[in-house]
DNA sequence: TGTAAATTTGTAACGATTACAATTTTATTA
DNA sequence: TAATAAAATTGTAATCGTTACAAATTTACA
């Protein structure tokens, strides 16, 4: 995706495409990492010598109420954002800490967004021991 | 479940049956509402004036790695609670903010756990409007 | 009963997130 | 283009849930 591209992308949710948004934006979709906004802000410092923390977090709030991005409370410490909006799962290794996606069929889907009253998100979190952990 | 019954669980999974575990975990089991540590140390406070939110915190933490209760991140700003450990979803109502309970087929739970790699632990998170607060 | 170990308590610290006001940037209008 | 208004960014301070810690209390055991 081109900046413009990005930029179109944002002004098409209403958002206004800056700089610093454009960059938080891009770093989502090129790093399938599930990063925090720290680690995003540390990421973007070279670039962006002048962005700050709150820009951020502002920025992921933005983008996740325009449904561009998700937030994920895998952690119960800290958020993790997700530019994927197509339906998976995440994994996350108690080993390594890494958060993995893995697929979702359409029917399990919609049998979880179904009960008990039709749900507008869906989060499916499982923990476990990735095999680059395992002994 | 008497004290007694109580006492003896955590017993049975290490943990010394303390007055204010045992009121913890008691409260964990009677009340269905996914508390979080604030509202059950409120909430115990007139039986137990003793009591600190440390404990509350300490005893939710021992029971939850002692497999006893689990706790919830639906929300991503606090975490909840929750005694019961068959295997269940959690819907939050944006309305009113109330997380409710729907099952989950052995079947769905399977899938979940399967993939990507074996998973010890599965959390599935919806959310929606409940029928409470539909218009 | 006496002593060691475990637990509870209250306060302080911590860390992620948000509030806020000043500054900077962007959009609008003349 | 210049002037003005609106929006966004920035840095600091505040907030809030949670944890660390040390002193006091309770429990377990000899």
């Amino acid at each position: 995706m081109t900046k413009q591209e990005l930029s179109d992308t944002l002004r098409s949710r209403g958002i206004c495409p800056t700089q610093q948004r454009v960059a938080v934006y891009e770093y989502l979709l090129r790093h399938r990492t599930h990063p925090t906004a720290d680690t995003m802000y540390r990421a973007l410092l070279a670039d962006h010598p002048s962005l700050s923390r709150t820009t951020v977090y502002n920025t992921a709030r933005a983008l996740s109420k325009a449904g561009l991005i998700r937030t994920i409370t895998i952690d119960a410490d800290e958020q993790r954002f997700d530019a994927e909006m197509g339906q998976h799962g995440h994994f996350r290794c108690t080993g390594c800490g890494a958060v993995y996606d893995f697929p979702l069929s359409e029917q399990t889907v919609s049998l979880l967004t179904d009960s008990p009253y039709g749900a507008d998100t869906l989060e499916v979190y499982t923990t476990g021991v990735c095999p680059h952990c395992k002994p």
